[in-house]
DNA sequence: ATTATTAATTGAAACGATTTAATAAGCTTG
DNA sequence: CAAGCTTATTAAATCGTTTCAATTAATAAT
């Protein structure tokens, strides 16, 4: 039997209504009668219960994060730094975080995300929410909220839209100034470890390495390109097909860091020396890619950045501001690994 | 204006109770109105508020994980697997799961964990708590909890006492496999890069150095212990002052990765051929030390089984059952990284 | 001394659901 | 046909707050 505000009217002699207004400094209060709820809070130790006062105030101050995950997928690194900047910005601005996963599938059928959304914003339970999501998202499948008016943010992916705040890595960009460093560097023949093809920042990557090249006017060579899967298995295989290829390529862009580290595996099986005979260039910027022999320059995404600013345009939205959309750069780095 | 259950009872042509019962499947309906009502409520999209009836049920289905972190740390690595399989078990126990980080610091003055505690089991609106830590907690902290009968998990720590449940890492154990790896390997010279003395797990791992040494008759040799911080750069300047002493050492026990990959640093720069001239063994796990070069061995923490056990000790805890204390083994992997 | 003003306190409604006990209607049954 | 049983429905209480309007008491103004 917890503690209400009644037992404690009831101990300071005084009515509810007293002291609701005395621990939230509402009102005029007498000095007298305020000491005496403050003991008599203090002394049955109360405190409030926040369900009773979110359903009265209409508000929780808690805002959820979805994501949606294949289920091979794991979020851990991903997860990790993205998590803790928005819960510093999240709590930052007042409010608490509750998360929740859903996978590509809910009861047998695909996941109906339309509906799962919907449901979150009328539960009345969010006053906020935060989509974050590896896989694109069509406008139809957050429409709802916005004709809700419900405040949300869409993490990672790009939507274009009447009422949508996202918060997006420029790929495409990060992936160009990559490329284009190779470039400047002297390469020509400049190869790309690619992504899956239904992996929408994959193909901005690889977009990226194709505009860049005509850019510079050198000629896209097909068999400079090897499709994997993120994976560093697939980057070692992506490898062994490149080494068949003449002329063989001086450098090569990976798609993400663990395809870059396959490639360097098998680069250095064959005593082809990284980075004097062949460059190579990740992408993310994980951790690992800074202890590699040698280390591999890599684009490094701003997740700590994307958490931080997508709690700060929740924020403004749930306060009735614009909706915004923003495209994060990325950074080069390493680039002194490369020079030697 | 939320669509409320009176809107749809007016709807419907029925009482509230009415609609209540035809969504929640109880009681007796008849068909006739058991139609009418999903089809108001289909009409309208409704959906429950959950607020309303969390507090009617005295029951919300929430869980918190409250991290205590010291400012410095980061938890990046750390959360991803633990969140990841914890969010995995706790949903798939029918909750929900919100998070919350607590600094060193709470307004100025060195955070109250017992008062930070209290209050979240009193507030309401947690069904059980996760208690994540990374400094000692002291059974004083949470001995109102027990009293409150609230049901909690101490996760990453091991506290002893009445009520209390908890999930613990056997760092000592993980260390004294590695250490004695080293010995049955024929090292004799063993020196250890131990962690900060304040630090629970790295008092753990030192000792299990120490006690394994003792277990063979290899005396202790006080110059083989170096402190360091856990950072990469600390390993750096223990391995420095390590390569003073003579005999030089065969072997360095780590007390974590990151001081692992500063000593290989070190020794390669100093063209020490690891682990020809000298084996070093590192504690943790990080992804990191697969890929450097030479790959390091070490002592891997489970922490998604962590997160997973958390779970599941809190959900018997909640469901009334016994408090457990479990302490999970580490594995030392990357064995053939030390035979060649 | 009466009225107006201010200050302190409280009763009661409201938030939106669930649930219990009461009611009404329809059937049996003796 | 009155009494007893079911069955379907609902009125009203409840959960624990907050808040608004009303009340009371005390003080100032006329």
């Amino acid at each position: 039997m917890p503690v209400t505000i009644k037992d404690v009217a009831k101990l300071a002699g005084v009515s509810p209504a007293t002291v609701s207004m005395v621990l939230n400094g509402k009102g005029k209060v007498s000095e007298e009668t305020q000491k005496k709820v403050e003991e008599a809070a203090q002394k049955l130790g109360y405190r409030p219960n926040i369900v009773a006062r979110s359903l009265v105030k209409g508000k929780t101050n808690t805002i959820l994060l979805c994501a949606f995950i294949k289920e091979q997928e794991k979020l851990s690194a991903f997860y990790g730094e993205l998590i803790n900047h928005l819960l510093a910005a999240i709590s930052r601005e007042g409010y608490y975080l509750q998360i929740v996963v859903k996978g590509e599938f809910f009861n047998g059928h695909p996941l109906d995300k339309r509906e799962a959304l919907l449901n979150i914003a009328r539960n009345r339970l969010f006053e906020g929410l935060i989509i974050l999501s590896h896989w694109p998202i069509h406008y139809s499948e957050v429409s709802d909220l916005v004709k809700e008016n419900f405040p949300f943010v869409i993490v990672n992916q790009r939507v274009e839209g009447e009422g949508v705040s996202y918060v997006d890595i420029d790929h495409y960009g990060g992936a160009k100034e990559a490329v284009k460093y190779l470039i400047e560097k002297g390469h020509r023949h400049i190869a790309h470890l690619r992504g899956p093809r239904e992996h929408r920042h994959a193909e901005d990557r690889y977009k990226a390495y194709v505009d860049t090249l005509l850019d510079f006017g050198i000629p896209l060579k097909k068999e400079y390109v090897v499709e994997g899967n993120f994976r560093r298995i697939s980057g070692r295989e992506a490898m062994e097909k490149l080494l068949q290829v003449s002329p063989l390529p001086t450098a090569i862009f990976a798609a993400n860091d663990k395809m870059a580290i396959g490639a360097l595996q098998v680069a250095k099986e064959r005593g082809i020396k990284v980075h004097d005979d062949i460059n190579i260039i990740g992408f993310d910027g994980i951790e690992a890619v800074k202890y590699t022999e040698p280390p591999l320059p890599t684009v490094e995404q701003p997740l700590g950045e994307l958490g931080k600013v997508a709690a700060e345009l929740l924020a403004e939205r749930i306060r009735g501001g614009e909706e915004k959309g923003i495209v994060l750069p990325c950074k080069l780095i390493g680039r002194r690994c490369l020079v030697k």
